[in-house]
RNA sequence: CGGGGUGUGGCGCAGUUUGGUAGCGCACCUGGUUUGGGACCAGGGGGCCGGAGGUUCAAAUCCUCUCGCCCCGACCA
């Protein structure tokens, strides 16, 4: 591509609406162009690049034999319907009425299509196992998109889905999808662990998500650099801090007047905050019933632990709520004389025989002396955040909290589907079964934005040379002088021939304007044809270490070929 | 959805407090001088100031409503 004729809108200065980095050097370099909140167009070199990760990941999934296909996007919200996902996903759902009058979903990921697919075509197990995928963009409305290329509102997706007729299978195909994305994220140059995840609305039993580590990222994961434990807070565990306890002579009601928070209660008792019992109301979204979640004072609730374990998504209560259930304002409220009908969980890190403080269920009141195994009916069960520093449950090692930007996520999916479409098979007994799934999905402009995140400096984008929307740019300068020109063009056209992705800033603008861009879009393999040519030589930079050398003009072509598989061996060598 | 911010040529901003019909830098066009890390000189084009309504002789500026975008809190590739 010749530079001059090409749209690489690139810009000196920060765009004012950009937050984090791959954001700004993605607006910066011309890789996209915003339309409007969370939707964003590829520029030419920002498709290259996305087109490069499509090769990869193709190429990866043809190779544990999956299918490539192409679903709709558009989709009769009755099929919805039929999983209860039309309710369960709502808040996200794109939903309109067609002419007719019918309504229709913007898909957000494609189970039901799979399934409808799947329930219509596969009659016996000799059918199975399938794997199924497709690239294609998901729809989601989001309630905040932000950050760029990381959380929009349509986004490409890479979603392939497994059909087993066992359990065995299931695993198997689950494995090689685990491999896949391993090769997969490798080949495209990224840092990630993979880490134990929960499988939210998508419902099943296992899942893991692939995360790179970044400041920008949302999701948060816990680590044990000594043994590898990796997980997302969602789901993780720990061992608690040990606390400190002090005893109680006896069970007591004290006045605690407009003291409400942990931290104030805990100081004016002079009982450590560990020691202290906070009661969070919490409503089922399901039933809309009140749930008491009791913790130590020093931990914080984990909502998603919260919520799969009522198995339904939850909700913290209104204060007024609050207030008209239990007759207080929260502050003063403790699990001593509930109303009967409200459910009581509590967190298995509280010592079940250790005495607490906590609130009175009375204004301006609390208590202190009561131990958990005198509460009548209370549930226990993982519900806090694990927090940095906290031990870990395999080997003891101070753990550390990172955030992390989610770039792929497995999930074993069992019969969820199947069951509620009705997608069965008949095994080799003769009975009908439900075919058992798995779900795999790649969020393929979060690659790109992780490799940015990753890898850019003060000077731009560092593209790792398997996804670079070019592996090479030829920057002639001045374009006005034939010399320069004539061997520019000859190595452009040279390099082409040897299958190289070659860029040519042919534009005439001065040296500077032209080195400051090439850096800022990130190319990994600059040459420099310019004065030295006059000598017969030209200069090979690598924009990743920061490298030069002069070469020969005759020579530049191999060179180049030389340091372009180098790079890519770098990269390759490490899957 | 709640809280905060912002909207002025393609981009980044000033002007709004104290109404008088729009300005700066970058980019763009023309000519010239320059030419290995975002040049310089001269000339030029482009915006009715997010939208609607109102107040006023007069509104980017004041009032009301509305929309977009960004940031902070609950979801996901």
């Amino acid at each position: 591509m010749r530079w001059n004729k090409a749209l690489i809108p690139t810009f000196k200065e920060d765009p004012s609406d950009a937050e984090v980095i791959s954001h700004k050097l993605m607006l910066r370099a011309g890789i996209i162009k915003q339309l409007s909140a969370g939707l964003y167009t590829f520029l030419p070199l920002g498709w290259r690049a996305m087109l490069k990760a499509m090769k990869i990941i193709r190429e990866e999934m043809d190779d544990i034999g999956a299918q490539e296909i192409f679903m709709p996007s558009l989709n009769p919200i009755e099929i919805w319907e039929e999983t209860g996902r039309a309710k369960d996903m709502s808040e996200i759902l794109f939903t309109f009425e067609d002419r007719k009058g019918h309504r229709n979903v913007l898909a957000p990921t494609h189970e039901e299509i799979i399934t409808h697919i799947a329930r219509d075509e596969i009659r016996s197990f000799r059918d199975l196992p399938q794997i199924w995928y497709q690239i294609q963009n998901k729809f989601r409305d989001e309630p905040r998109a932000r950050f760029g290329l990381l959380r929009v509102r349509e986004f490409l997706m890479k979603d392939s889905y497994s059909l087993c007729a066992n359990w065995e299978q299931l695993d198997e195909i689950y494995n090689l999808h685990e491999r896949a994305y391993r090769r997969i994220f490798s080949r495209c140059g990224l840092k990630y662990v993979v880490v134990g995840a929960s499988s939210g609305l998508m419902g099943g039993s296992a899942s893991q998500e692939f995360m790179v580590p970044s400041d920008a990222g949302e999701d948060s994961t816990v680590f044990c650099e000594k043994c590898g434990y990796a997980a997302n807070t969602e789901v993780a565990e720990s061992i608690p801090s040990e606390g400190s306890w002090v005893e109680f002579p006896g069970r007591k009601k004290i006045h605690t007047p407009f003291l409400k928070t942990v931290d104030e209660v805990s100081k004016f008792l002079g009982v450590p905050q560990n020691q202290m019992l906070k009661s969070l109301i919490y409503v089922s979204q399901k039933d809309g019933q009140p749930i008491m979640v009791l913790l130590r004072g020093d931990h914080q609730l984990n909502e998603e632990k919260l919520s799969r374990y009522i198995g339904g998504t939850v909700r913290p209560a209104h204060p007024e709520e609050v207030l008209e259930w239990f007759g207080v304002p929260v502050g003063f409220l403790g699990p001593v004389g509930v109303p009967k009908n409200i459910k009581i969980l509590a967190d298995k890190a509280f010592p079940i025989d250790k005495q607490f403080a906590t609130g009175a269920n009375e204004e301006d009141y609390h208590i202190v002396g009561w131990k958990l195994s005198e509460i009548p009916d209370v549930e226990f069960g993982d519900f806090r955040t694990v927090q940095e520093g906290e031990k870990c449950v395999k080997c003891g090692a101070p753990l550390s909290v990172k955030t992390t930007i989610e770039i792929g996520h497995i999930f074993k999916l069992g019969t969820r589907y199947s069951e509620a479409m009705g997608a069965t098979f008949t095994d080799v007994d003769g009975e009908q079964k439900p075919i058992i799934m798995g779900s795999y999905g790649i969020g393929i402009g979060r690659i790109l934005a992780s490799a940015i995140e990753l890898y850019a400096d003060e000077n731009g984008i560092i593209w790792p040379i398997t996804i670079a929307p070019f592996e090479v740019i030829i920057t002639a300068l001045d374009v006005t002088k034939s010399d320069v020109v004539d061997v520019a063009e000859k190595l452009y056209a040279d390099l082409r021939s040897a299958g190289v992705d070659v860029l040519y800033d042919d534009r005439d603008e001065r040296a500077g304007t032209k080195f400051k861009d090439a850096d800022l879009i990130g190319i990994p393999i600059r040459i420099t044809v310019g004065r030295k040519v006059a000598e017969g030589n030209v200069e090979i930079f690598v924009r990743k270490d920061g490298s030069r050398q002069d070469v020969r003009v005759e020579d530049a072509v191999n060179r180049t070929v030389e340091i372009r598989k180098k790079l890519i061996e770098e990269i390759e060598n490490k899957v």
